[in-house]
DNA sequence: TTTGAAAGATGAATTGCATTCATTAGTCAA
DNA sequence: TTGACTAATGAATGCAATTCATCTTTCAAA
């Protein structure tokens, strides 16, 4: 039915390879249109082929925008291994938000793209990306309970939900700056939420109240030592 | 240039009456399909009308669809007055946390809209939609500012970050829901959110626990002290 | 060095929408 | 009753994504 007026065909690729140049053609087209304004032909242009092509590699646009994300959540996955020469759990909080801020204050397109496209859609539920968004949030459910077992936290908040208060506090705040509305930083909001939820969870308040009162309740011990012990006791 | 082959028309209704009847008929055709499934088409013939009509009432399907939104949210902010009359800064913050948390369940469609549709795009960055997001969120600011300035709240966050953990929370934990990944209780997460929200700000801990633990240990300590150093220690 | 599948690449045609606009038909004031 | 005003109409258009019959390359076997 379709009638061709043939031209030069693209060098033919490993479909490894081929699947490798659309992906990151398309990467480099979102990042300067944005991936809302992402077209097939674009795409298509940028890798060197034509339309019809992409199409033998992925399902349909969709596919193809997800495994762009996917690509550059595994890297992202990859770069980070920091949290467990991190001691402290007030410090784990604190670098898990900060490692995401600086994951979407360097790829805010892409950011976008995940907020917006990936998490929401019940299509896409199975995939590889949930799977790389689970294991990005379960560090913190970890840092929770074992905070929690350790008798670190109160055990009368789900650590589920201490998760989602901080996401979903970096999400919240992140979305200012995807619209546009300015720029964050990352030390103060990563710092703040490491606080609040420290504090509102810790079961020892970290307040100087109690220190005062230990400090007191230590020299009334110690005098009570030294009264034992006679004078020699420091 | 369009040949026409004419049919009976809709009854012709003023300018309000129209527009509120597509409006209720997107409404109506959104929480049955799904925003994301639905036509032009189908919310022109759930109306009674023709699709080109449409366009005499809204600039485009977004701008239709924004609208049936910001319909929804105007109804939402004017049923709650309620928290002018709530005590307590916790259960301030419990409130706002459970009445969004309600909205969403009531009506969880038109709730993905908004989140995913409303508040990410740049084009309408100045719509009534953001006025309303704004007023929304505000009330959770000022509960913070107040207990701030009274010093009943650490000024060591910053108010907006505080409101950023609550309404990122629940909008994190609403995914899930919205995503069919089952239900959620109210109750369990606004308690849990306004607990550490406020523990977390407090400059008073909220739980006499520890000091009375360390007040009950220090008495048995001494007692001990005592029985060991003879009657005369205090 | 041919040759002939097999598989990759092509782009014209198709599809599925939103959107436009020339035309038709109610409505109502004069 | 009329005519002008304006709402309603739906065929036509526009714009992307997607399909698929056809063309090219490649490469192993003869």
């Amino acid at each position: 039915m379709a009638k061709m007026t043939p031209r030069k065909q693209a060098s033919r690729l490993s479909i490894d390879d081929r699947t490798a140049d659309i992906l990151a053609a398309a990467r480099e087209v979102i990042s300067v249109k944005g991936y809302e304004n992402v077209l097939v032909a674009d795409i298509a242009r940028q890798a060197g082929i034509v339309e019809g092509t992409i199409y033998r590699y992925f399902e349909n646009k969709r596919d193809l925008l997800v495994k762009v994300a996917e690509v550059w959540f595994n890297e992202q996955l990859a770069v980070d291994s920091q949290l467990p020469m991190i001691h402290g759990t007030q410090n784990k909080l604190r670098h898990i938000a900060a490692r995401t801020l600086q994951i979407i204050k360097s790829e805010p397109v892409l950011s976008r793209f995940m907020l917006m496209e990936l998490r929401p859609d019940p299509n896409y539920r199975s995939t590889a990306f949930f799977e790389m968004n689970r294991r990005f949030t379960r560090e913190t459910l970890q840092v929770c309970k074992d905070a929690i077992a350790s008798g670190e936290f109160h055990a009368d908040v789900s650590p589920a939900l201490v998760r989602d208060m901080l996401h979903g506090c970096i999400e919240h705040r992140t979305w200012a700056f995807l619209r546009g509305e300015g720029d964050f930083s990352i030390d103060e909001i990563s710092d703040g939420i490491a606080t609040v939820v420290y504090r509102g969870m810790a079961t020892q308040p970290a307040s100087t109240d109690n220190a005062a009162r230990i400090d007191a309740a230590v020299a009334r011990l110690e005098a009570v030592a030294t009264r034992l012990g006679g004078p020699s006791a420091a």
